[in-house]
DNA sequence: CGGAATCCGGTACGATACTG
DNA sequence: CAGTATCGTACCGGATTCCG
């Protein structure tokens, strides 16, 4: 039964007053969000929910920008959360692989709705960006 | 159970064939999503739609364990993608109100899928955090 | 008096070098 | 190939100070 859920979309969906919600709750669901809301794992996410299943250097390739570091780092808290698995094949050149679970996939499919949402409102982000510059006199160097 | 969600997922799972997606707009997606998939910036974004309009210290105190600083600056922040309005009213006691536009609203819809993915696997991480622990002997003085 | 700028200590991050 | 170790740096948090 998802009764409580569809409450929360009601509510998100009227902005109004909210219901009697577990401050408990709230507060572990605000942990949770804080854990997975990293732009890193974010991207990892999309990756390998677009890929299946990826190689440390892979995915070193796919991720643009992200060192080494970050990503064992990242990954070894997906890996934590239950969000991604991690094979070793235990071979001469090693190799690992690096896949979703269905809790990994589940989050993936929750945030698409923001990467759809990124891709419509790229232009509107670039022309509210220009006009914040313009509202702050963009020529002033301090 | 969110039939778009499941499509979504099945969607992502058969993504290996994606037809052919710019990778300018990948990259530039990615940067938004980098700006955006910020923990600061996801729960002042959820407050704010629960809220309405809020002032400083309001959402500072519904923000529990932000700094001044950082509420000041992902503020600025949200104020520059364009997803929060700040209006100064030039009062005696300095009162300041944000308010999400229109921008931030939609933001705020693409984003709720997560939180009640959030919500339904809280027990979910918790199971798999301890099988981690599990997993990796933590006894292990290391 | 509320909101923000400033200084300072800690931590997380990036780049490089090294190991199995 | 897939990490770990080390170090310099940039960022984050806390307290203080400043401004309206």
């Amino acid at each position: 039964m998802n009764i409580d859920l569809l409450k929360h979309a009601q509510v998100q969906a009227q902005l109004a007053a909210e219901p009697p919600k577990d401050p408990q709750i709230q507060a572990l669901v605000n942990e949770l969000i804080s854990r997975v809301a990293d732009k890193w794992t974010m991207i990892i996410l999309d990756v390998l929910a677009e890929q299946g299943a990826l190689r440390f250097t892979q995915l070193a390739n796919k991720v643009t920008g992200i060192s080494q570091k970050m990503l064992t780092q990242t990954l070894r808290e997906m890996e934590r959360e239950g969000l991604v698995t991690r094979t070793v094949y235990p071979v001469v050149p090693p190799k690992v692989e690096y896949r979703l679970t269905d809790l990994g996939l589940s989050l993936g499919a929750a945030f698409c709705g923001v990467w759809i949402w990124a891709e419509q409102n790229l232009g509107a982000i670039e022309q509210a960006r220009a006009a914040y510059k313009l509202r702050n006199n963009q020529g002033n160097g301090k």
